[in-house]
DNA sequence: CAAAATTAAATCGTGCACGATACAAATGTA
DNA sequence: TACATTTGTATCGTGCACGATTTAATTTTG
């Protein structure tokens, strides 16, 4: 038995799951200036990059499902972000348009890419933690291929 | 304005909190025939390298705050599969023991990451998805270091 | 055309995350 | 020895995630 696997840090689940909470809180104070959540947010990059889509379709990009979505926009839709209507051809259906406000706060948001990169070279995530995180995926990534081509 | 920087797929969020969605649902079934959650693995993980340690200690590892981890630990010490002391030297501070039931699920864990590479084979997570981080956290790793030499 | 299967949303319950807050024990300091 | 500060834990409220279930509309099939 080896138990060296199962190391905290030999595990993929471990980096992943800690660098991608850490992520979500460098992003939290640009994102609470807009007054949005990490989710919450990405769905606005969804619409910004295509307004009026249908709220399944959402959820495909960002592989959310909808018990997970479906509070989640009606919060959006109450801060005024956004507008939810049934598809007239599919009453199933739910489609998604920006309001004004919703496209007006792209424009507070495009410096947030570059904001980031200062907040992970002075805050919490160091270089190292990336580095972690990179090696171990590598390290999986490269143990998937392998074993893909095995077939 | 570069809008390119906006898309989703460009900006570092995406890619690693779908990652680690998916990973954490790879995860799943494994930890459900243990009666157990993601983050209480973590913690059985960080357990079984090193008994009886403090519950900050477990915190630090793991980088969660004791607002989370103490209703989790609650819940695994109902399980039976830990004890919470209080230290008698410093009362604010609680010591975690791995009990039977808790040591004994190591065996059952050990051929986890074993079947975890022929869920991410099989299932939800290509190849794909999994180069896709990896790429993008290349890029990015390689902007941060680009940026700290230059300091 | 009616019954069955499929699809899109929504609801419910559980378990994280995490900021804000509270509190008690320990420590530092005048 | 008093008092302020720090530290470790716990509680509360909000917002995801997601499985399971429900409801309603659409599509498929006999």
């Amino acid at each position: 038995m080896d138990n060296q696997q199962l190391k905290l840090n030999n595990q993929i689940c471990f980096p992943i799951y800690s660098v991608s909470r850490l992520i979500t809180k460098a992003y939290k104070p640009f994102l609470e200036e807009m007054g949005l959540t990490y989710p919450q947010y990405l769905v606005l990059l969804v619409l910004w990059e295509k307004d009026n889509i249908a709220m399944n379709k959402i959820g495909e990009k960002l592989l959310l499902n909808t018990n997970t979505l479906s509070p989640l926009i009606k919060r959006m839709e109450k801060m005024e972000l956004l507008q939810r209507k049934r598809s007239d051809k599919d009453e199933r259906s739910v489609f998604i348009q920006l309001t004004e406000k919703g496209r007006g706060l792209k424009n507070t948001a495009i410096p947030i890419p570059e904001k980031l990169l200062n907040t992970l070279l002075t805050e919490d995530i160091t270089p190292t933690e990336i580095m972690l995180l990179k090696d171990t995926l590598n390290k999986w990534s490269d143990i998937l291929l392998d074993r893909q081509n095995d077939k």
